[in-house]
DNA sequence: GTAGTCGTTGATCATCTGGTCAAATCCATG
DNA sequence: CATGGATTTGACCAGATGATCAACGACTAC
């Protein structure tokens, strides 16, 4: 059934310069919005070779989205329960600021997917996701009921941290165009926005 | 030039009804993901019939995206520089979680042409809403030097609250798989939440 | 170097999709 | 009810798109 797949340099490499041109593609026009020839284009391959490659579109496209779910849910899994609260919370909000910098293609990736409903991925969303979530929501609350921590929606801190965090990889262009800046120096603004937003927001009060 | 058009009642409801319909189609699958047939099957009419009211399916679109922008911009025209800096910031966030929770499907619409790249509103954002938008910012500011709000970075402020209201809209399959919640009963959580996290932040510590 | 496998592609296919058109049907008005 | 414009649609078209395949080229083990 599961057949010894030969795996050459040639393979290795091609199926690498696949993914990373799909990435492009799909990262910018969404599942449907892509084709086939942009990313046969995008990879200097001809049509016909990627499908040597891959069996099918939805192959290339799956394959990219599973990928990216483990790296995607490594930072909230880094959530210390053993950690200062307010410090963890902002150490994880400001990593997930730095993937939205260094790996905004496949934050676009999984940002097509939910908006349009995320066909291809509710099992993960309801299942792994969630699972990780209530957990590290169930440490959150711990931490403001033992007065650690402001007390605040667990579940909600995490889908702000996730919006903010992750709004300047998807909506990038609308924040370059309204800030007017090539570079990307306005992540080090934002830096400085969201720990004063988060370090106000958590820290106990009493 | 100018033709003087019609404009009977049957133009006017089917008009509408291809509006409506057009509006699910596109916020679900976005520009090139969603089809003439598939608009034309929401509406209950035939694709020919379609384009007697509509010239092309851009034309469609662009009517859906131009409309939307008056709502989409107005909430911030409210903020008013006479009210108290903090209530009317967090009155604008809410206002917003309001619109994400009534008009998703305009959220959508507009997440989805942003998030590839906003080939057909790129002139409108470094127009209109980036005028506005630092119009809005130099009241902020200038509530911030008078040290009647804490000093934050206005343009990142501003982003803040849309991300955060409008995840609410754009991600909200995510966040129902995370809550499993069949109802809408998650947005007073997030009222309370936003709420706690913008007037935290907002109010001036001295 | 050569046999045999791996890798590549031009040509082609079936389907989908945006858009057109002529003919048919509907409807308000006199 | 007759007329002329407004509305509707079945049939069709051209181009795009995902996928296939036979044939050709390249690489490796012997």
């Amino acid at each position: 059934m599961n057949q010894a797949k030969p795996v050459t340099r040639i393979q290795r490499r091609n199926r690498e310069t696949i993914r990373e041109a799909a990435l492009d593609v799909f990262s910018q026009h969404g599942f449907r919005g892509a084709t086939l020839d942009q990313i046969a284009q995008a990879a200097g391959l001809s049509k016909p070779n990627l499908l040597y490659y891959f069996p099918s579109k939805e192959a290339i496209h799956g394959e990219l989205l599973s990928h990216l779910m483990t790296d995607w849910l490594e930072p909230l899994r880094a959530l210390d329960e053993a950690g200062d609260p307010v410090e963890e919370i902002l150490a994880y909000a400001l990593r997930k600021l730095d993937m939205a910098q260094e790996l905004p293609r496949e934050s676009r990736l999984f940002a097509n997917e939910i908006v349009q409903g995320a066909p291809r991925i509710m099992d993960m969303i309801t299942g792994e996701l969630k699972e990780l979530v209530d957990e590290k929501a169930k440490v959150i609350r711990a931490w403001s009921d033992a007065g650690r921590l402001a007390s605040v929606d667990p579940h909600h801190l995490i889908f702000s941290i996730w919006a903010t965090t992750q709004h300047y990889a998807d909506f990038d262009i609308q924040v370059r165009g309204i800030l007017q800046t090539g570079n990307t120096d306005h992540f080090d603004d934002a830096r400085r926005f969201l720990t004063h937003l988060y370090r106000s927001a958590l820290t106990p009060t009493r």
